[in-house]
RNA sequence: CGGGGUGUGGCGCAGUUGGCUAGCGCGCCGCGUUUGGGACGCGGAGGUCGAAGGUUCGAGUCCUUUCACCCCGACCA
């Protein structure tokens, strides 16, 4: 290709003030363009790198023994309805009607459909494993697009589904795994495998694939020792005991004249921190109940935890009106001890969540549900009783992972992911069944798996440039060579002619840039930008010696080379 | 959706307390001089000042409404 005839160029300005590199870099290289907020144009240049990362993820999912589909975009409304995700999912279903008055949702993500799909089929347990995948536009009403390719309402994603019965999903769900390794690793990526959080898609466990990066918006944790890695959601850590060795004293309600803080407790009662209890009531929009969630006043709470343990969907805080009004208690002063579950004014319920912290301590203090008021040596089991015990904590850096290393903070891009559906899918629509060997229905026990292609390319960006511009990894770089012809000299058109023929009769992928218009340190400047992997030279200087010169985009010397031996180096990378 | 901010040629911006023909740099087109790390001169094209309504003799500038975009939060590939 002769950059006068590329579409899309380079530019100094553009994109100036977009503060991600990746955002700013393929944006001022000429790979994207912006339309609307978080809606890009893929140029020529965008498009072939975008295909090189699908052709990469394409290979290893065949390989995986995947099978390739394409969906319809357009989703028939029912089947989210089937699956009651017009209400539950994250982002907002964008829907269209047809001049029918059919309803469509825009696909986000394609569970309904592959199961609609599949049980067309009426299958049987010998049609069963199988794993079905598709690259395809996606569509998410996301309240805010950010950071170019990183976050977007519009995005081809690679998305699969496995059908399976329960005892088969295992080695799938590992096949998955090490296909995202492999993918990962071929595109120059590093990524942490971290536990996470199913959220609307369903299912009981699920793992990112996260790339390490200051622009990233996931946070994990990881103890280095032992390799445990999980989002900050889903992140467990081993609680210490404290005073369980002390006798249980009797309970005591006296007077507190204290702020609302868990530090004004601390200061009045003179008692550690982590003897009081922290009681903070959420109420759920989903299920109308409020959930009184009860933890060691060191912890915090983990709201998705929280969510999973109670079965809450739309968790917010609740307003002091309520803790007064609804509840007759205190904000401050919140306890589970006198508190009305049932039948309070408001009507709706309260739940109460204990975190399995409160079985380190003794003698815990805390509000009495009016104000000033405080009950010391409060116990559970003797004093409370929670309707629910879990883990609802949050994980903090320092603490102790659960195979007992240091919990270390990190930040990421979640480039991919690989869910367990089991049956939430298979429970929720009709007939989405398989005959199994004594002719009995069973119901599908699903898995699936997606990597976003474009986040995935501004990753690797990333992960990947210096001051100057992007460096791509040789194998995805829109082309091997960028040859840049200095100067008008008969002799070094014909020459950087004749080189651009012959690397294309060798088969390298060739960026030529013929353009008269354009200096020498603009071409150089462009070369380093676009992140092209090697830049041969072709000027006055260089042809006096019939030789070319040819810098690596890594590396800061050039060396002279005669054709045949640029041909050597630079063909051994494509 | 909550909080903050910005909308003026393709990009980056200036435009004072309302005032005359809306400017500058980059980029683009033409001619010439240049030619190894983003040159220079001369000439040129390109603008419903985000949109609608209002106040005024007069609005880029003031008022109202609205839309878009950016940054911070909750969500995700």
């Amino acid at each position: 290709m002769k950059v006068s005839q590329l579409f899309g160029r380079t530019s100094k300005t553009e994109g100036i003030d977009y503060k991600i590199p990746s955002h700013r870099m393929l944006t001022q290289a000429g790979y994207i363009r912006e339309s609307t907020a978080g809606r890009y144009y893929l140029l020529p240049l965008g498009l072939n790198v975008h295909d090189k990362i699908i052709d990469v993820v394409r290979k290893h999912m065949n390989a995986a023994s995947a099978q390739e589909v394409v969906m319809p975009v357009l989703h028939p409304l029912e089947l989210w309805q089937e699956t009651n995700r017009t209400t539950t999912t994250g982002f907002e279903l964008m829907k269209v009607t047809d001049r029918r008055n059919a309803e469509f949702a825009l696909g986000g993500t394609a569970e309904e459909m592959a199961v609609d799909l599949v049980r067309k089929f009426n299958i049987s347990y010998k049609d069963l494993p199988f794993n079905i995948y598709q690259f395809s536009m996606k569509f998410r009403d996301e309240m805010r697009a950010r950071g170019g390719l990183l976050r977007v309402r519009e995005f081809v994603m690679k998305d699969a589904y496995s059908f399976s019965n329960e005892a088969q999903f295992k080695e799938i769900y590992q096949k998955m795994w090490d296909a995202y390794k492999a993918i990962f690793e071929e595109l120059g990526l590093k990524a942490d495998v971290v536990a996470a959080d199913n959220g609307y898609i369903g299912g009981e466990y699920c793992h990112e694939f996260v790339v390490e990066s200051e622009q990233g918006e996931s946070r994990y944790f990881i103890d280095e020792t032992s390799g445990y890695a999980a989002h900050e959601d889903v992140a467990t850590f081993k609680v210490d005991d404290k005073n369980l060795d002390e006798a249980m004293h009797d309970m005591e309600e006296v007077d507190a004249v204290r702020g609302t803080t868990m530090e004004d407790g601390v200061k009045f009662h003179n008692l550690p921190l982590w003897q009081q209890t922290k009681d903070v009531l959420f109420f759920d929009e989903a299920t109308k109940r409020y959930i009184l969630a009860i933890i060691r006043g060191d912890f915090d709470v983990n709201e998705t935890k929280l969510m999973q343990a109670a079965g809450a969907w739309e968790l917010r805080p609740a307003t002091e009106e309520e803790v007064r009004d609804d509840l007759g208690s205190e904000p401050g002063f919140i306890s589970p001890i006198g508190m009305v579950k049932k039948g309070n004014k408001s009507g709706h319920d309260v739940v109460i969540v204990g975190d399995k912290s409160l079985r380190t301590v003794r003698n815990m203090y805390g509000g009495a549900n009016k104000k000033h008021r405080d009950i010391l040596n409060i116990n559970i089991d003797r004093d409370y009783k929670p309707d629910i015990e879990a883990d609802i904590a949050l994980a903090q850096p320092g603490f102790m992972s659960p195979d007992g290393g240091k919990l270390v903070e990190k930040k990421g891009i979640e480039v991919g992911n690989i869910f367990q559906l089991g049956y939430h899918y298979s429970n929720l629509m009709h007939d989405a069944e398989y005959t199994d060997e004594t002719g009995k229905r069973q119901k599908y026990y699903m898995g699936c798996y997606g990597i976003g292609i474009g986040r995935t390319m501004a990753a690797i960006v990333e992960a990947h440039h210096d001051d100057k511009g992007i460096i791509w990894p040789d194998t995805l770089a829109p082309y091997t060579v960028y040859v840049a012809r200095i100067g008008e000299a008969e002799a070094v058109m014909k020459a950087a002619d004749e080189l651009y023929e012959a690397l294309q009769a060798a088969g390298v992928s060739v960026l030529y840039d013929d353009r008269v218009e354009a200096r020498a340190g603009e071409k150089f400047a462009d070369a380093d930008l676009l992140g092209i992997p090697y830049r041969v030279v072709v000027s006055d200087r260089t042809i006096k010696s019939n030789q070319y010169e040819v810098k690596k985009r890594t590396e800061t010397d050039a060396q002279m080379l005669d054709k045949d031996n640029v041909i050597k180096v630079v063909a051994g990378v494509k």
